[in-house]
Formats: C-alpha cells, sequence, structure tokens
DNA sequence: GACAAATATGGAAACGTTTCCATCGGGAGG
DNA sequence: CCTCCCGATGGAAACGTTTCCATATTTGTC
C-alpha cells in the first residue's frame, strides 16, 4: 500500500486483464459475474483509486476548471466564487483557483499556468477585458470561459454587475436627497475597469442631474488608515456633501475616518457604498449602497462554462437592470431645503461644526435578482 | 491551431526527434545551436504549451495541492485561503479548492476526488479532527498534509488558533468588567469542534473566574434573523449581561437584533465575537473580539504541506499564546461596582429599562502574530 | 590522417488509463 | 455434428511527456 496501487495491479491480483478490470470498475461493457466480483475484490483489497491523470492523458480531458479573480478577501470575489466551486463540483469538475492582487503580470502567468494544466475551461475576472494577455490567450485557444465581473466586449457572454448603471442610480439616490457635489472615493482606479466605469456612470449621471462633476479620490491600499486622505480631499473639496465609495469597505473606512475627524455620517457627510456586503445591513449606521448578488453571477458563469464544454444551452444572463439594486441605508440622509436653496454650499466650513440636520434612517429593504 | 500542439508535432516540423525537442525545450542535456534554434521557432510557430497531464503521468507528480475548508464566505478562511495559494503559486503549485458547506460528506468526498486527482499534497480544515474520515484516508496513503484550524491530534503539525485559551481570555475579560452571567452564541455547534472547543474553554474559566456557567445558544443558519432567538434567550436567561459569539458575524448579528429589541449594547448587553474581521474596528461600537491572524496561519499551513513535499525544513508553528490575542472594544462595558455587589441581577426586567451604566469605549490596540 | 573522446541526436520504454480489435468458448439452431 | 453468433476476455495502441540508451556526428589530439 505503499505505492498506489494501478489498475494493472487490480487486473493482475484478480487474474484477469487491465481490459476487464478497466470494464468492470467502470461498469462498461461486459464481465462475467464471478471475474465482476474478483475484481471488485482486487479493488477493495488494494485500495484501488483511478489515477485521474492517466485517465486525463487519455480522454484529453481533465474535469478541471480554471478561476482566476484579483483577490477573494472580497467577499464579493468569494461568494462568486465559492458558488461557482459548488457548480462545477455538482457536475464532476474540480476548481482550480488563483488570485492575482490585482496584477496583471499574475493574470496572464496565472492563465498560462492553467492552460498548461489543461483546464477544460475558465471563468476569469480580469483587470481590463479590452486589453488582457490572458484573455487573448484563451480565445486564440478557443477555450470554454466566461468572464465574471467584467463588461463583455461585444457579444461574449459575461456575467457581471452592470457598473455604469448601478453607478448612475447613486448618483439619482444623492439627487434625490438633494446632494449637488459629491466625491468618488476609488480603489485600485488604474487597475480595474471595474472602479472605472463606475466612476464614469456616476460622473455622467452626475452631469444629467445637474449636480456638479464628482471630485476623484484615489487610494491604493485598503489596509491604509484613510484620515489623512479624507483631511485632505474635504479640504481641496469642502462643498462636498456626499461620497460614493468603490466598494463598501472603503465606504466602510470613510465613515470611520469620518467619525475620527468629528465628521458626523450622515447629518455631515452621505456615504454610499458598492457591492451590498451582508455587514452593511448590520451596523449603525447602516450603510447605503448598491446591493449585488455574487454568488447568484458566480453560478451563472460556472453554469456558462459547463454548457459551453458539454454543448447543452447556456443559462440565461439576467437582464442588465437586474444584476443590482440601490440599497438605501442610514448614511444617505437627504440635505434640507434651507441648504440645498441657499447655494452657499461652497462656503460651509470643511469640518466640524457642521449644521445640516441629521435625517431619519430610511427603511432597509431586502433584494434578490 | 484547432487542436493543441503537442511535442511530437513540435519535433516534426522542426525535423528532429521528440527527444531532442525535448531537450531544448526544458534546457536539459545538449544541443546544437541550430537545431535549439529550429525547435524554439517551430514551439512558436506552433503556439506550443506543455501538456501538463503528459508530464505528470511521466513524473508520477501534479504540482498541485488540494485545499478543503468548509466555506470561503468566512473571512477567516478566505484569507487563510489566499494566503496558502500566494504559497503555492510561488513555489509554482497550483490549488484545487474544495469548500464542504460544513457537510461531513462533502468532506470525504472532496478528499476522495482529491486523492484521485493524484494531488501532491493537502491542505484542510475538517469538521472533526478527531473523527474524520477523509482524514482518515489521508494518513493511509501517507499523503503529505496539513491541518489548518483545527487542533492537531497528538503530535501532528496544525496550524490553529488555540481556541481553548483564546475562549479563555475572553472569560477573563468579562470577568475584569465585572460580568458573572454570561452566554455563548454558536453557530453549527455540532459539526464543528472549533465552536465546541471555544465552547468549553470559556465555561471552564467562567467556572475557574468564580462566575455561573455560561447558558449555551445553538442557531443553525447565520442568514437567519436572530432577533427572535436573542428575545427567547433573554427571557430564559435574564440575568445575562454579557455573551460571547462563536464568530464575528454572529456578533454583529446578535448586536443588530439587541438594537431591534432596544437592548442597548453594551450599557444593557455586553458583546464579544471571535475572528477579528476587518470591519469589526470600522464601526460603532468597535467589536470586542478575539483578533487572530488567518493569512499567517494559511500561508504557514502552506509551507508545512510543501516542506512535507520536498523534505525540506517545515516552518515553526507559532507558540499556542501567539495565536491569537484580545481584542478590546466598545461592545463590552464593564458593570458598575453597584451592579456587581447587590447580587439580585438575576431579578432585572428581561428587555428595556436597564439600568446599567454605559462605560467609555476602551481604546484599540492595533495587534499582530 | 587516424583514433579517442565528447557532443548531438533519435528510438523506445514507461507512466495509468480506455478502447479497438481479435480470439476464444459455448449455446442454439440447423 | 457442424455453423453461426454472442458474450467474455486479453493484447495492444494511443494519449504527451521524460529519459535511458544506442548510435551518429563532430571535435580534438597525437
Amino acid at each position: 500500500m505503499r505505492q498506489a496501487a494501478t489498475i494493472k495491479d487490480v487486473g493482475q491480483r484478480a487474474g484477469c486483464g487491465v481490459a476487464t478490470a478497466s470494464r468492470v470498475l467502470n461498469n462498461t461493457g461486459p464481465a462475467s459475474a464471478k471475474m465482476r466480483e474478483r475484481v471488485l475484490a482486487a479493488a477493495e483489497a488494494l485500495d484501488f483509486q483511478f489515477s485521474e491523470v492517466g485517465r486525463s492523458l487519455q480522454s484529453s480531458t481533465t474535469r478541471t476548471i480554471g478561476c482566476v479573480v484579483p483577490s477573494i478577501e472580497n467577499p464579493v470575489y468569494a461568494d462568486a466564487v465559492q458558488g461557482a466551486q459548488a457548480v462545477f463540483m455538482n457536475a464532476g469538475y474540480q476548481m482550480l483557483l488563483t488570485c492575482t492582487n490585482y496584477s496583471a503580470d499574475a493574470e496572464s502567468h496565472a492563465v498560462r499556468t492553467l492552460i498548461a494544466k489543461q483546464v477544460d475551461g475558465m471563468l476569469l475576472t480580469v483587470g481590463d477585458a479590452q486589453n488582457s494577455e490572458g484573455l487573448n490567450l484563451i480565445r486564440r485557444r478557443q477555450l470554454p470561459h466566461s468572464l465574471l465581473f467584467n463588461a463583455a466586449p461585444a457579444g461574449q457572454t459575461s456575467w457581471s454587475v452592470d457598473d455604469h448603471a448601478a453607478a448612475a442610480s447613486v448618483a439619482d439616490a444623492f439627487a434625490k436627497n438633494n446632494h449637488v457635489h459629491t466625491g468618488f472615493l476609488a480603489l485600485n482606479f488604474l487597475s480595474s475597469d471595474r472602479a472605472r466605469r463606475r466612476f464614469e456612470g456616476f460622473a455622467e449621471r452626475c452631469m444629467q442631474n445637474g449636480m456638479t462633476p464628482p471630485a476623484l479620490l484615489e487610494v491604493d491600499d485598503d489596509g491604509l488608515d484613510l484620515t489623512a486622505h479624507l483631511h485632505g480631499f474635504l479640504e481641496d473639496h469642502p462643498e462636498l456633501t456626499g461620497i460614493f465609495a468603490s466598494n463598501d469597505f472603503l465606504a466602510f473606512a470613510v465613515i470611520r475616518s469620518a467619525r475620527k475627524l468629528s465628521i458626523d455620517v450622515p447629518r455631515d457627510l452621505s456615504i454610499v457604498g458598492f457591492d451590498g456586503i451582508k455587514v452593511g445591513q448590520m451596523v449603525e449606521p447602516s450603510l447605503a449602497t448598491i446591493a449585488t448578488t455574487p454568488r447568484v453571477l458566480g453560478t451563472g458563469a460556472g453554469k456558462t462554462v459547463l454548457s459551453m464544454i458539454d454543448g447543452s444551452a447556456p443559462p440565461n444572463v439576467p437582464q442588465k437592470e437586474q444584476t443590482f439594486s440601490f440599497r438605501a441605508g442610514g448614511s444617505l440622509a437627504p440635505l434640507t431645503a434651507e441648504r440645498e436653496d441657499d447655494g452657499k454650499v461652497a462656503a460651509f466650513p470643511p469640518s466640524n461644526d457642521l449644521t445640516r440636520k441629521t435625517a431619519k434612517i430610511q427603511q432597509e429593504r431586502p433584494n434578490e435578482i
């Protein structure tokens, strides 16, 4: 039992050829009752397990699917990955996971390795879908794959949130609450087309709503304490009454930093996040955000890849408008009419000493795609 | 380019045997300059990539490591998994990930599949390390492996938090804040030896500290709204002044439910969590909890597996006391001397109308292993 | 110029499967 | 009793590598 038993060992012990052993063990082809029994007994005695490597070589299929995401520390990706993994497992596929840490190099290296590993398909979130070396490699090989959280480049299937429209709805929410001067806080702005799309969607709709163009604040590391950044940002833009953070963690970080700077949320500053992570609804104030359904996207993308592999009908991609919903929360409050009318918003003091009224916390409502 | 090129194709195009092509491509063994060039050109032209399947068959190694965890929706596992994955990738290994959703069946099935896939090693968090079918399979095969978040069963290496001691330190924290009657809130109590160890450690130290034995509340699904549970629990145990939740999400859920029941945290009820997830420090009140370093454990366990594979020296497992630290937070406040002395704690009203004083939020302090 | 040594190269086996094909044995039908 | 056919079985090829070994070619030295 030191060296794993092969089917040859089984055949030998059962006193038959490997072909017969294979047939019995796979329940394919004929075999006499006694032979069947002998083979089964031998396999049992030897603790035999098929080698998937041998099988893969012969069938030129690995029943393995590669998954490339930036990071599973972000629960959005974690949920999606777990959903896809469950789908794969149910279909008898294993998942090879690689996290790129938002590095384009790591991304293409990962894809290359997974191709060498002969994955039957691939599920991936790339930094920039328009310009991804890995994605090109995959396309060239015509490997079954689906994008996840990336906008599909023309006629290709992709499971993602409509970042543009979602961000626009945030602008609408700000507008409805009478905010005019807002900021956008981005993480990994340069290496993520998602952050850029959110910014664009937000900025466009701000314009359409007659708001001023949002001020952009980029930060590079979310481990960092944002307090200094936030302070400087608000000093540069004293007129701001609301900030749209490109994800919920960032939103939490802003709220914490605001607290340290004695800026009350939402009285002095409204915050809206993106993603809709679970804890957002558990804390006080609850986080206004874009609720998304990463698990749905993950399972959908997983099923899409499987359907490409076995040629079956792919699942329907959700309507763009159904990939997100705005979720109200205590971190976003209306500006009072008086403030809105006085128009001298740019003049109010940048930090403490703010006089806006606190609004009643808006009712949370559950949502699903 | 339809069918992926093999080394045979390369040899053919370069006008040489497969042996020579292999030597050139792997930079092993001699080759003339012109031959080398022809082979390289051929490989380039054919977009050749090695098939890891063929290689694995021949080398009886897959450069693949299996990872089995309950769920990566829990950031503790997600961080650990990501840490391990990074270690594997650096060493040229890929990671096959399976989530069991806390199911023992899924666990052994996953292990079986991974063994069939010929993984070179395995990293796993099992439900019950004393009694895990998968773990036995692995042991029987003498497959290099390391446990993660499970207590090691006698003389075996495992990377885990000392749940027992950590939970004890929570009891100490309650004691130091004059709490006497506490409860323990557990998720997946039956299917997780971790939850049980935490309860044991907590209960033991409560006794030693002269506190009453903690009341146990088990819940089965964290998606559930805890409000009803909490209400019933507090009615059954009106004397409780503190609750230790077996993880941070549960702690958040309790705090939210308490809010709905108009129970003020920490004035009416103190809450302590476990894990030390990031958002715990960002919200108000901040969460008192056991801070752990899942990433450190994940990378350590990953390195351990690699060292077992290549026979190198394994990394040092951290001292048990260094696997966690108690992190104070606003959700845990001292009981005033007057309440503690009057002794009639069991008599106070179960829900509203509580009279304990709010304590100053304790200073957060950073911590690392 | 010849021979030894070193270098270059290709054939073939091995890794663990599945599957095609050939063989073998026996029962049924004539 | 002879065919015919079908079920049972095993040999061998194929999948893509690496590597051992033998052979072919070059280089160097006398």
